[in-house]
RNA sequence: GGUAGGGUAUCCAAGUGGCUAAAGGAUGCGGACUGUAAAUCCGCCCGCUUCGUGCGUUCGUCGGUUCGAAUCCGACCCCUACCA
């Protein structure tokens, strides 16, 4: 594979790919953007495909371009629909944008990535400026755009900020004077906007690069917070190996693919395999990129263990008896559970005693009024598949 | 500004005076099974509970009618579309 095919892998929607190959081929040392918004403090592996093509891309000695939207970010994105989404200080917006340099970093080599922040040139523009930005547009190209034309025939509002939001994030491609943008497939209309910014402005035009959107846990939508079928970037270890188990096992190849840039090749010789191999396999290597192949050894061997074999995990929460039940020594079997905070509430742990989900050192116990005595030496307490916890003395 | 339609549990959504803590989905959780926190099947899903046809809180907000209201009345707040 030359240059040029490794870098257009698993893109979706190339546009200008003529005027891309040129500038490679004439050895252009490419200046790529890839926008993020710190509103929310998590990148999710949604994310982790864009940024495996940024690295891509930077590997192969291009400039990569990490912007972030501080100022957008500012503003407030009205788009969550019936809650107003709190607006961020900058103080938080700074925070949030150093977790998600930190996280992003895990992937892209940091010294060689250039960061820039929208505030920069926003925070110096007029109203006016403003208002000339907007005259770049017109209502009717805005509902071109598939989601807008979506959410106005499902009679969804549409504030008019969302209508500037494409034109903000075009505007950053014009002052950057970016070769070319990525982005995840629901961005390629604001990144067209860019390329039209940009042909106003009499410069030469972006090319843009989508990638699919990763499917998220339930294997049926994009992966995305505000479904909560993430898996966050920030995840713990075991978190980490057990939600990638969790997907459906046609999801996986799309995680193979796009994650960890497996040849299509490669996943035929992995579609012959043993599901169940095969998807441990991917939740090592993925959690592997994240903390480290020791680490992740140590999640599939904890998960064979407790998942495979049944046996109970080498490390889970420890309470003292006396934190959870002060100035007693005996206690009912909700109460004890109750104390520990691992739980909604008290009708949740009722239910699951009556379930059968609760089992103390693999003795199941389906009474919940049933009187616990401060043990001697410590007790294994499960709930439920997942949930374990110790208490001693 | 005018007209019409809305605001119900985590989300979507039914419900127009009592049988409603509130149908049905989805998500989630539990059990069985297994090849995994896949798939499938069954069960649970407001809080508290001495587990009792028990108590408390809920259907945008406040107030009213009624023995009794998510359901009727009034005011207010918010949302959407169309017309201006």
């Amino acid at each position: 594979m030359n240059a040029i095919e490794t870098l257009l892998t698993n893109a979706e929607v190339i546009i200008g790919q003529e005027e891309l190959e040129k500038r490679i081929s004439e050895g252009k040392r490419l200046k790529v953007k890839f926008g993020v918004d710190p509103t929310r403090p998590d990148l999710t592996l949604g994310h982790m495909v864009v940024f495996e093509k940024l690295r891509q891309f930077q590997e192969m000695g291009h400039e990569a371009i990490l912007l972030i939207g501080d100022y957008t970010a500012q503003i407030g994105d009205p788009s969550g629909r019936s809650v107003l989404r709190p607006v961020l200080t900058a103080n938080e917006v700074e925070t949030n944008a150093k977790t998600y340099l930190e996280q992003a970093f895990r992937i892209l080599d940091e010294s060689n990535t250039t960061i820039c922040r929208n505030s920069e040139w926003f925070n110096k523009m007029s109203f006016g400026d403003c208002l000339n930005l907007a005259r770049n547009m017109t209502v009717a190209q805005m509902l071109e755009r598939d989601d807008f034309a979506k959410r106005h025939n499902n009679q969804t509002p549409i504030s008019i900020v969302e209508f500037l939001y494409p034109l903000v994030q075009g505007y950053d491609s014009v002052v950057l004077q970016a070769d070319i943008e990525l982005g995840g497939s629901d961005q390629l209309f604001n990144m067209l906007v860019g390329r039209s910014l940009q042909k106003d402005a009499g410069k030469p035009e972006q090319a843009v690069l989508t990638m699919p959107l990763l499917i998220g846990l339930d294997g049926s939508r994009k992966m995305s917070k505000s479904y909560d079928n993430y898996i966050a970037f920030n995840d713990n270890s075991k978190d980490m190996f057990g939600k990638v188990m969790s997907i459906p096992d046609d999801a996986m190849w799309d995680y193979y693919r796009l994650l960890l840039l497996t040849q299509d090749c490669d996943i035929e010789k992995l579609r012959s395999e043993h599901p169940m191999e095969v998807k441990k396999n991917l939740a090592t290597q993925i959690t592997a990129k994240f903390h480290g192949k020791e680490e992740a050894d140590k999640e599939l061997a904890q998960f064979e263990k407790v998942f495979s074999k049944g046996e109970t995990p080498d490390e889970m929460p420890i309470f003292n008896w006396t934190a959870l039940a002060p100035d007693s020594e005996e206690c009912t079997l909700v109460d004890i559970i109750s104390a520990t905070n691992l739980f909604e509430s008290k009708g949740e742990i009722r239910r699951l005693i009556k379930q059968g989900a609760v089992k103390i050192n693999d003795q199941t116990h389906t009474n919940a009024q049933q009187i616990l005595k401060k043990p001697d030496s410590a007790i294994i307490l499960r709930a439920g598949k997942r949930k374990y916890f110790q208490v001693s003395p």
